[in-house]
RNA sequence: GCCCGGGUGGCGGAAUUGGUAGACGCAAAGGACUUAAAAUCCUUCGGAGAGAAAUCUCUGUACCGGUUCGAUUCCGGUCCCGGGCACCA
């Protein structure tokens, strides 16, 4: 008798043996194909791994072990987005330093990856917070920072070229850029040519108004706000001016919607960042004021017949500038009013529109009619131009507005035609009882039939004509990455009296001092900046500056790490060229979808910047994305979390039931992107499928062998044996592992039931054999001890995944479902190569059906080649 | 409010182009083995009804309606759950 499944003895010995084999460590490029199969950078912490997050990790596993027995070449790595807040706060309260806490949350990480059998390749561990490693992310901060992006070859391109445009042309062939003459610019200081400049850098510094986190004491990007609040600490979001830097990230808001649609994503991920890269068409339409021309955004040019009156944003210079003097005071507590207000406080005011008559007139260009100029909080200042016209009939928050203040509306009738009428939207208006009235009818050249082409026309008409001209608009905002925190990379520029100047790229990196206190100072500073000596620099030239004290966000490292994986130990660049256009893309990329806006679209950015500048081949990072799916807590009703206390850890799962057993229960659990609760008692299932493996595999022998008589039953067994592989092979490339799992258990239950009708030894050992490959990637340890004991040359998960025989996949006979008028009356047996007549013969002689036509002739006979026939009576 | 997902037995979930609903597993019940228990093996397992029985009938995929020979799958409407966005002109 074998002896019995005990995954406690098995698991930790193969587990070390793999490691002092590296079996899994990855070559460099070679002739073989490539796999590149990535989880998310996973951010270390004190809580270590749970049941939900081996959730993706067990599957890449298990594709990258498949793509092994494949014979590809699978770099499957794991790294540590070290920087970052929770440690740096963690380090504050324990009086540690955070290099120290992340030394220790990854390795227990990783200890936990060996329990449950992960082959990552260990000897490309990165660590994003390790000066070998942030020294190539200040390296790419100054890329983009010699960099600009030049519209007319829609790039970006070095700095240096557009400084030689500049000397010879100034402006005058750059778009969208600010006049400025050659001689300008050639008379301009160095001080004013480093500030002209720095309108142009992917990388810049500019005072904004931006994201402050009270109790992280830093400030957030747009992505990392949540409802108002932080999304790491919770706390409500305040408005802070400060000077920050930006990566101007929507320069590249056309390529990255663009490209979106050459990526194996899932939909709704790409409609997320659809969504809030937020292009929408239209025009920009001039309104003429005392100050001047006022510009307004529109998507809706058709309805300027409609406006009634103007809203500015409270930050629109034009506010100051047209207030009369009687409606200044009001005008003047309103604005600084909305300064004051966060976003949450307006929030829970609700949506109910507030607003100020400036006393100032504008005159619509369409009728010359002067309209008045209003400045309310519903327009924002980062959209558009901060200003718009007003159709209360068109647009339902300027419909609020002209109700709340008693302003006119007025309905623009759609084009007219055989049947003017307003659009459905409108008529819904048209219900309400309206403070103004009045209908005006646009006119002539615009009859069309439709929203869409009255806008077209419209905006046709308003270029000709010069009072406007069509523009494109975008929700993206600039990615501010500035931290007024210690523990992230140091920005590598130097502020000197003539203006910023980044760090020679032979004195990266510029390295993290080493600080006994990290809390921030409440003025917004960085503890950095109380370090002199760490401020304080003198540039090789002689001249003194103070360095950056700012760091990055993490997303900075994120947004390059998957490069950095295909050649991790390069201390002359960032990575090598050759390396990374063999390896990338990568092929899998498998995280959660919390990710969607952040991370997935910085790195998409860096990419297409890399791109531009020559240092990758490829535009998209990630060829195929999937979300997994959460687990939640046993009784389904919420999420895993440590403040709930209802973690499961895999270390409690492996002690129970061994870590094979968690691996197939992962995989077995649902759907892989459907979210689903844990259920400790599913693991029985799991464990004793797996034992039920073992024994068979290892009692071969103890069953009756057939004998010449066997041939259906060997046909019939191989058939199984084939499909499975099939099935398998298809699941597990198809992300299907919960229905792969099910296969594997058909399949060994079809095994036992051919251990009692006799097989001959030939088709049963080769089934056997069969199973114990599929099995391998899903239960390592197991697999590797059977394959052991069975005296099979070490190592299975080096061997070749079997290959599926078609001829022998292939049906013999097939059930044929009969129907009366749809519904299921019998299932008969038939050969797979029938034909429609004899189908169709085979059901009308059936009893069940005759029964049903009771010797009437059927109205009409349906044929589903293979599957059915369906008899129609009625 | 808008935009995406999802709703199938007691439970987790299958059903690959409109074609056998409930694969696989858990739990439960009954039985075998055992001094006993565990483990293992066998049987049953959506609901209702008929039959001595093999079996048969009706019904059933959140709800209402439609298209079709045939709908978990497609269309229209409603409800519930999860996620995202939220004054973006």
């Amino acid at each position: 008798m074998h002896k019995r499944y005990g995954p406690g003895e098995i698991e930790p010995k193969w587990a070390s043996r793999w490691e002092a084999d590296q079996l899994y460590r990855t070559s460099p490029a070679d002739e073989r194909p490539k796999a590149y199969i990535l989880d998310f950078f996973p951010y270390p912490s004190g809580d270590g791994l749970s049941v939900g997050h081996c959730r993706n990790y067990v599957p890449t596993d298990v594709l990258s072990r498949y793509f092994r027995m494949h014979n590809f070449n699978v770099l499957h790595p794991m790294g540590w987005d070290a920087f970052g807040l929770p440690a740096e706060n963690a380090a504050i309260k324990q009086r540690t330093n955070p290099a120290k806490l992340i030394a220790q949350f990854s390795a227990n990480y990783k200890r936990q990856f060996r329990l449950i059998g992960i082959s990552f390749d260990w000897s490309r561990e990165i660590n994003s917070s390790h000066p070998d490693y942030y020294r190539w992310t200040q390296w790419i901060f100054l890329q983009l920072y010699k960099s600009w992006y030049d519209l007319r070859v829609q790039a970006a391109r070095p700095i240096a070229a557009l400084e030689v445009e500049l000397a010879v042309k100034g402006t005058a062939e750059i778009p969208d850029a600010e006049p400025l003459t050659a001689d300008q610019w050639i008379t301009s200081s160095v001080r004013e040519k480093r500030e002209l400049l720095g309108k142009f850098r992917l990388a810049y510094r500019a005072a904004r108004t931006v994201n402050w986190d009270p109790v992280d004491k830093t400030v957030l990007a747009n992505e990392e706000v949540r409802d108002g609040r932080g999304w790491r600490s919770g706390a409500l979001v305040e408005k802070k001016e400060l000077p920050q830097w930006f990566f101007r990230i929507t320069a590249y808001a056309d390529r990255l919607l663009a490209d979106l649609e050459t990526i194996d994503w899932p939909e709704h991920i790409k409609l997320m960042q659809r969504n809030w890269i937020g292009r929408s068409e239209g025009a920009e339409v001039q309104f003429q004021t005392d100050a001047g021309p006022l510009t307004i955004y529109t998507t809706r040019p058709d309805t300027l017949w409609g406006a009634t009156f103007m809203v500015l944003s409270p930050e629109h210079p034009f506010v100051t500038k047209l207030t009369t003097p009687g409606q200044r005071k009001e005008v003047e507590a309103y604005v600084a009013e909305a300064k004051r207000k966060t976003e949450i406080q307006r929030e829970t005011e609700g949506l109910e529109k507030t607003g100020v008559f400036i006393g100032a007139y504008a005159v619509n260009p369409v009728n010359d009619e002067q309209i008045p100029i209003w400045v309310a909080d519903y327009v924002l200042m980062e959209y558009g131009s901060g200003a718009i016209m007003a159709v209360p009939a068109h647009d339902q928050r300027d419909f609020e507005f002209a109700r709340r203040f008693k302003l006119p509306v007025r309905v623009v009738i759609q084009p007219v035609g055989k049947d003017a009428s307003p659009a459905p939207l409108d008529a819904a208006h048209m219900t309400e009882a309206w403070p103004g009235e009045g209908i005006m009818v646009r006119s002539g050249p615009f009859d069309g039939t439709s929203t869409k082409v009255a806008v077209a026309q419209v905006t046709g008409w308003l270029e000709e004509t010069g009072r406007g001209k069509r523009a494109v608009n975008y929700k993206l905002r600039d990615w501010g990455i500035s931290r007024q925190r210690y523990w992230g990379t140091p920005i590598p520029i130097v502020h000197t009296a003539e203006g910023e100047v980044p760090v020679a790229e032979e004195g990266l990196p510029v390295r993290l001092p080493a600080v006994e206190r990290y809390e921030t100072t409440d003025s917004g500073e960085s503890p950095l900046a109380n370090i002199p000596e760490f401020v304080n620099v003198s540039l090789p030239d002689g001249t003194k500056g103070f360095r950056e004290t700012d760091t990055m966000g993490t997303f900075a490292c994120s947004s390059w790490y998957f490069l950095r994986f295909a050649d991790p130990l390069n201390s002359q660049a960032a990575f090598d060229k050759k390396e990374v256009a063999y390896w990338l893309p990568v092929d899998m990329y498998v995280g959660g979808a919390e990710h969607a806006v952040m991370h997935l679209l910085y790195a998409r950015f860096w990419t297409k910047v890399l791109y531009d500048l020559g240092y990758v081949a490829f535009v998209e990072p990630f060829r195929q994305l999937r979300n997994q799916g959460m687990i939640l807590s046993p009784d389904g009703t919420e999420k895993m979390s440590k403040s709930k206390g209802n973690v499961i850890t895999p270390d409690e799962v492996v002690v129970d039931w061994g870590a094979d057993s968690l691996r197939a229960y992962e995989m077995f659990i649902s759907d892989f992107e459907q979210a689903t609760p844990w259920n400790t008692n599913g693991l029985a299932g799991t464990h004793r499928w797996l034992r039920r493996v073992w024994d068979l595999l290892l009692s071969r022998g103890e069953r009756t062998p057939g004998d010449e008589k066997t041939e259906q039953a060997d046909r019939n067994l191989r058939r199984w044996t084939h499909k499975t592989i099939k099935k398998a092979s298809l699941d597990i490339e198809g992300f299907r592992f919960n229905t792969m799992i099910s296969s594997l258990m058909e399949f060994t239950n079809a095994l036992y039931d051919s251990q009692r009708q006799p097989v001959s030894d030939a088709a049963f050992q080769e089934a056997c054999d069969v199973l114990l490959l599929l099995v391998a990637p899903v239960a390592p340890f197991m697999a590797e001890e059977i394959w052991s004991l069975l005296e099979r040359p070490y190592s299975i998960h080096q061997q070749k995944w079997p290959q599926c025989d078609e001829s022998l996949a292939a049906d013999e006979m097939i059930t044929l479902v009969l129907q009366v008028d749809g519904k299921v009356r019998g299932r008969i047996t038939m050969p797979v190569d029938l034909n429609k007549a004899q189908a169709e013969t085979a059901a009308l002689e059936n009893e069940a059906v005759q029964r049903y036509l009771d010797g009437k002739p059927p109205k009409k006979i349906v044929y589903v080649p293979g599957k059915l026939v369906n008899v129609v009576i009625r």
